[in-house]
DNA sequence: ATTGATTTGTTCGTATGTATC
DNA sequence: GGATACATACGAACAAATCAA
């Protein structure tokens, strides 16, 4: 219910159907017939997608800035999410589908066991010609039973809600610099050693099992992360 | 008191308290004394701070990972905290601290009027010797009405905590790459045109206005910046 | 393999506090 | 000061996933 009720609000939002602020909770249980309670909930879920600043005893005030773009990425809502949105879709181009064992590293990026076995997809996405990022991306076998070459070229996480109803649950994100290596380099067609920005992600299910994980080379140009947190007042 | 209970927790998982496992709801309400919505809304704060994973039938179990380290920076609990405790306090050398009025850039960065006035601080922060970052931050005077440059030294978030309440209720982070222009390359010993990963934040306070914004241009070697996401089901 | 107990998830109602207008 | 609007807290009930007997 909630769920439906802050798909609905966001939405409302990215329609632009509201100014500045949203309708006042009272409005909001009058339009959605549910509980106070439920109708907070639904907007914290708006608000952990970085739309919404809270006021108490004013109200919520819609985030202009975040709204994804080509060159803003709102992580707030999930790398998968952002990616499809991000003016226009990516184009995937693959590199590399197959199957593969954890090793050490990986087993240690993932936070998998050693000798999983993973299927693995490398690809290089573009948007409206220009490259956007090489995604190295890996599905454990335990979790996903099976991955077509044909679901691999568009929305693999798509595919996955449809065919199997899996969905993400919690992502755990790492960002930094990489210093690109000789055949990464050559993909995305930057120097050797360039510092590249890179976003390695941990997707979990609702039950705790990794079912996928993955590290994502930036390329285009300006392009930012964006997101949002609150910060809850623990004095010490 | 749920701010409360979520400070208790946290220092408890942080002392390892829990091996791998928070204590069921009905055990922390016996222990808080609080309602099971109470303990809820607790757990979600710990839970936002990145230190969780939840198991609908099974429970809370700790994420081990992202327990913040000089490497790893846990922007989920805020930059400012993650900053406190990345394997010991950075030290800072100012460079510039002084008063400016906000022209279009600085107005469009912070989301300030043009014209404002800010006190301006310009760090360099150092982990035991090794540069870590080049920090350039603004407060807003009309939110902040006095700095000093004994505050300005240490951490200023925890002074104006103590000397005016002041307090962050939400920030808008944009993580992304800068080319090193001569005078940044020249502070933080870096060549000129050096792609340097970067954090633009915008700190609110609970009233909707802000009292600070800055970019920070991370130094250190191997640095991640991690956060934590839920991605609530939205069926569209 | 089914059942039953445990544990978290969702929703309602209600009351009171606090900040804003 | 009064009305409005969001914040916090308690109690209760049922749903859904997990786990152990």
């Amino acid at each position: 219910m909630y769920r439906a009720i802050a798909q609905d609000i966001i939405k409302s939002i990215i329609a632009e159907e509201y100014e500045t602020k949203l309708p006042t909770e009272k409005v909001l249980m009058a339009r959605f017939g549910a509980s106070r309670n439920t109708i907070r909930k639904a907007i914290d879920v708006v608000f952990q997608h970085g739309l919404l600043r809270r006021v108490q005893g004013s109200g919520y005030f819609i985030i202009k800035a975040p709204q994804n773009s080509a060159t803003v990425l709102n992580l707030s809502i999930g790398f998968d999410r952002a990616a499809m949105v991000a003016g226009g879709p990516l184009v995937s181009k693959v590199v590399t589908f197959d199957k593969v064992q954890a090793n050490e590293a990986l087993a240690q990026q993932g936070n998998v066991a050693v000798g999983d076995e993973l299927y693995r997809v490398v690809r290089l996405r573009y948007l409206k010609d220009a490259l956007y990022d090489l995604e190295e991306s890996y599905f454990p076998r335990a979790a996903v039973p099976f991955l077509s070459l044909d679901s691999v070229q568009h929305s693999i996480f798509a595919f996955l809600r449809e065919a199997y109803g899996i969905y993400g649950s919690t992502t755990e994100n790492y960002v930094h610099q990489v210093r690109l290596d000789a055949p990464r380099a050559k993909l995305v067609g930057l120097p050797v050693g360039d510092k590249t920005m890179c976003l390695d992600g941990i997707n979990y299910l609702a039950n705790g099992t990794v079912f996928n994980f993955s590290s994502t080379y930036f390329v285009y140009e300006d392009l930012e992360l964006y997101y949002h947190t609150e910060n809850i007042d623990l004095q010490d």
